[in-house]
DNA sequence: ACAAGGTGGATGCATTAGGTCTATATTTTA
DNA sequence: TAAAATATAGACCTAATGCATCCACCTTGT
């Protein structure tokens, strides 16, 4: 009777979580995706979007409390509520969402402002490559927005269209 | 009279391993650029890498031993054994350490060949975007070598160099 | 008033990261 | 040949993390 059906299909096959990109990010992008191809201002609930774009209901409205508290997305509470991009979806960027979910990115402790992560820094010869690495990555994602992952039907209605 | 005492100083304050590179390869990349800058088919005790770069001495020879599988590094078993570079270490790549400690770089499961991670791959919006973004990241740590990063005295050694 | 929504937080579980230890096989050298 | 120093193989341990689920509460439209 309810919409606790279907859920994830993905395996319990997670290997490894070293540099790789988590399902928080994933579901955040999938979600204001779904947001950015809607008409202006307009609100959508999560059960809608949950359903659309097949993420975990619950946990999606962790990452949209997330979403919302970063400033990419408003909510409105109370019957009729939902939530609705903060801004054009062209000036969101991937970088953005993912640091909203999940933290500044950072491929090394020693990279994070005043960590101070080793006593070695002073003197590490590999900390300028890793730099450099997400420097690079950085740049792309910032270059990347919402706005050209739009997606009005989401990801169940396009893999249906093409089954038809 | 022995060199366990001191160990990782780092705190235990690990935050996140989502799009973290591991200590593993912190300490692979140490000990690879510690064997770079020995003579040509120098043989170096395991004992004297970690002391020189303060890795931890049992993880290391699970380190090394991926290394030696991979090809990295030579070994040589019983009294005065050791290891050496298996090839030039202008030739050997941070990519390819990364990838003999850990996995082939993915960034998301999504981008492992032949892996099928979600019914969505035919429709979904973002997986070019991380493949973009892991090709960018492959494509510059393939470019840089073991070679460039050689480090004749070791993290220890620079730092007291550095305090005198 | 009440139903349909978001908010905030507690809770749970499987897996991984990171590391230690021991037993064994191999080689040098005394 | 015995002993010492080394790598190898793998079992084992622990805290933290990833990925959720659930619930009690507060808001708002009808």
């Amino acid at each position: 009777m309810q919409a606790s059906a279907v859920n994830s299909v993905r395996t319990t096959a997670d290997r490894s979580s070293l540099m790789n990109i988590g399902r928080k990010v994933d579901y955040a992008v999938r979600a204001l995706s779904y947001l950015a191809a809607q008409p202006h201002l307009w609100v959508v609930g999560s059960k809608e979007i949950a359903r659309r774009q097949d993420i975990p209901t619950h946990y999606m409205s962790k990452i949209m409390k997330d979403l919302a508290a970063a400033g990419l997305v408003r909510s409105r509470v109370g019957r009729k509520g939902g939530f609705s991009l903060a801004r054009h979806p062209e000036s969101i960027s991937v970088k953005e969402v993912y640091e909203a979910v999940e933290r500044p990115l950072s491929l090394m402790e020693c990279l994070e402002k005043d960590h101070h992560c080793c006593p070695y820094d002073a003197v590490c010869t590999q900390i300028s490559v890793w730099e450099r690495a997400q420097g690079l990555l950085a740049e792309y994602l910032a270059g990347i927005s919402i706005g050209s992952l739009a997606d009005r039907e989401g990801l169940k209605g396009r893999l249906n269209g093409l089954h038809s």
